[in-house]
DNA sequence: ACTGGCACTCTGTCCGCGCGAGTGCCAGCG
DNA sequence: CGCTGGCACTCGCGCGGACAGAGTGCCAGT
């Protein structure tokens, strides 16, 4: 129906105007900026309507319209087209990552330049471990009963973990072990690195089993370790930008950005498939952020994600473009992660 | 003499009063809290005094005084005694930093520890690599021209870095190469590795001398690699509790704290000897720490120091609690550290 | 179904005013 | 000579009222 039709369209402009001047807006300044062809009293009579429907509210009654979180979804869900990136902005995606030296580095890049792309804080989850595959394990020996055990994924990350071995061992079994270990789960998924064990140790010689029991049980304990999900946290200098979208204050939020662990959950919640997550206001189980949206993203190579990514901001923020942004990275990320 | 010794009882209490209340603090409420022996009308001539040495100055003509930076100075050099640890302090140390995994766990755990006893931002540099030694160095092959170069630190940190090589390699050339630089750098100091390159390149076989050139370079690069030198910075959160010192915006101090290189400057340059520095609003060269101070030491295993540690937050802090707190935590650090 | 007009409501702001805290100065006292 | 009580003065802050402006809901007209 046309009516239907146009309440969204009014929705809509009620959302870009509000999202860019940050004043309720009004019926009068509505049909002044917006192309609707009706006159403000019209508009007012749909204004009413979306109200009713739960879609916007006046802060007080004689004030304009402000999007609630029920507003915001669906202006994200059926009202949003794709904002495609500036040429300036995807030159500044190639230039941040490009040249990156090392895990840490690409992850910080990254960081650095979702929160300059955004405006908001951004966040990146480190590779989860349990979905990049093994290129190479690596066994130092640090002392006659005591192997440092470093292994490389092929997502470049390195993880490191001190054995001690119930026998004390020498240069040779070093690297008889080593060669082993290497043969058995090099290029295995760390997911499926556990079930490798049993084989591994029928096939060890007798004189290395108890020592090839100590290593293998050090290694699946450190690919289950869930404290290896670290996160990168940026641009939390934005916030201050944006303190008058915080009422209360900017504390709890920043309180949950240092709790990890909640940020965490949020951004590592993402579909595998490439398609951004937009969480809205209360729609955030964390109730330091039912004032805040996240846009997330899984990235990774191919089809299996790697990882999270996202922002953290609020509730009125630029959903079209931020979400561009955020899946653009994502998607350089994992480029960039696949070449390494 | 007796005047000046008052005068400066008066500066002390003004400071306490300040610092606790965050109130403009009067010649009255001067005499009524504190047992200074004498009329607020005395206090309030010393006042003028110290008013016009700059130690105190008023925000209105009709206001309490208010400590310069000046006055937070003599505070700091001449009127503080050093405050001991609570015993619940002291056991809230300890618990939160036993128990870490590796050298990543225990400077995290650091920085939340500093930043809940001071209830400010806190920061910790990384150990530097210069002072420690190689343990072990690793090649893997991730494709034809192209290794990753891992180092092994006796600190238990590791390194890593891609390495494009100028010529493509096969799995020979890599373990004759590992076994070379392994052979060439175990066991040598950071700092001095450089020098080691030259004779490094003249023993080489010539079919690998260009492999060689490029790898060292790498790893030469990696060591003095100022990059490395990363920050663990937590308890932002705690800016947003004292924002009310802090007129302007929070905006460029967390801008600062994002900006890793200035905070890193200040951290690093600490005395070796333990003492802690205290650097006050304008004393920070850095414009947008000129409302903040820094309280930093060095911390480290023995006499030499591995790193620093410290904590940023508004003039008015509770120094002589803040200064006890980081002293205390470098010593554990360093204990930790040297055990490990 | 849309539009223009109109009365109404409410907020943000400005102004003026009085209060209170705090000061500087001065004369007096030990 | 230093301290003290008293006093006049200044100035920021908070309160209340008036006011303009924006925005709404409703209604009658087209």
């Amino acid at each position: 129906m046309a009516h239907d039709e146009r309440r969204l369209q009014v929705l809509r402009a009620i959302v870009q105007d509000y999202v860019s001047t940050n004043d309720p807006v009004g019926s009068k300044a509505l049909a002044e900026r917006h192309d609707l062809g009706v006159s403000p009293a019209t508009i007012r009579n749909d204004m009413a309507v979306l109200e009713e429907q739960g879609y916007i509210t006046q802060p007080h009654t004689s004030a304009g319209r402000v999007p609630t979180d029920k507003g915001y979804r669906l202006f994200v869900d059926r009202l949003s087209a794709v904002k495609p990136l500036s040429v300036a902005e995807k030159r500044a995606i190639e230039r941040f990552l490009d040249g990156a030296l090392d895990l840490h580095d690409i992850l910080s890049r990254t960081v650095r330049l979702l929160a300059q792309l955004t405006h908001q804080v951004a966040v990146v989850q480190y590779p989860t471990l349990s979905r990049s595959a093994v290129r190479h394990l690596e066994l130092v020996q640090v002392a006659t009963a005591r192997l440092l055990l470093v292994l490389i994924t092929d997502t470049g990350r390195v993880e490191q973990r001190l054995v001690d071995c119930p026998v004390d061992v020498d240069h040779d079994d070093v690297a008889d072990l080593r060669a082993l270990l290497n043969q058995t789960f090099a290029g295995a998924k760390l997911a499926d690195a556990a079930g490798l064990v049993p084989d591994l140790l029928e096939t060890a010689p007798p004189h290395l089993r108890r020592l090839v029991a100590a290593v293998s049980a050090a290694l699946v304990e450190t690919l289950v370790e869930p404290g290896e999900d670290r996160l990168v946290i940026g641009g939390t200098a934005n916030l201050a930008r944006v303190a008058v979208d915080f009422p209360g204050s900017l504390r709890p939020l920043l309180e949950a950005l240092e709790e990890q662990v909640v940020v965490l959950r949020l951004i590592s919640e993402v579909d595998t498939g490439g398609t951004v997550l937009v969480r809205i206001g209360e729609e955030n189980a964390h109730e330091a952020l039912s004032g805040a949206s996240v846009v997330s993203v899984g990235y990774g190579s191919g089809d299996h994600a790697l990882g999270g990514l996202g922002i953290v901001g609020p509730t009125r923020m630029d959903y079209p473009t931020n979400m561009a942004a955020v899946r653009a990275v994502a998607r350089y990320v994992g480029q960039i992660l696949a070449e390494s």
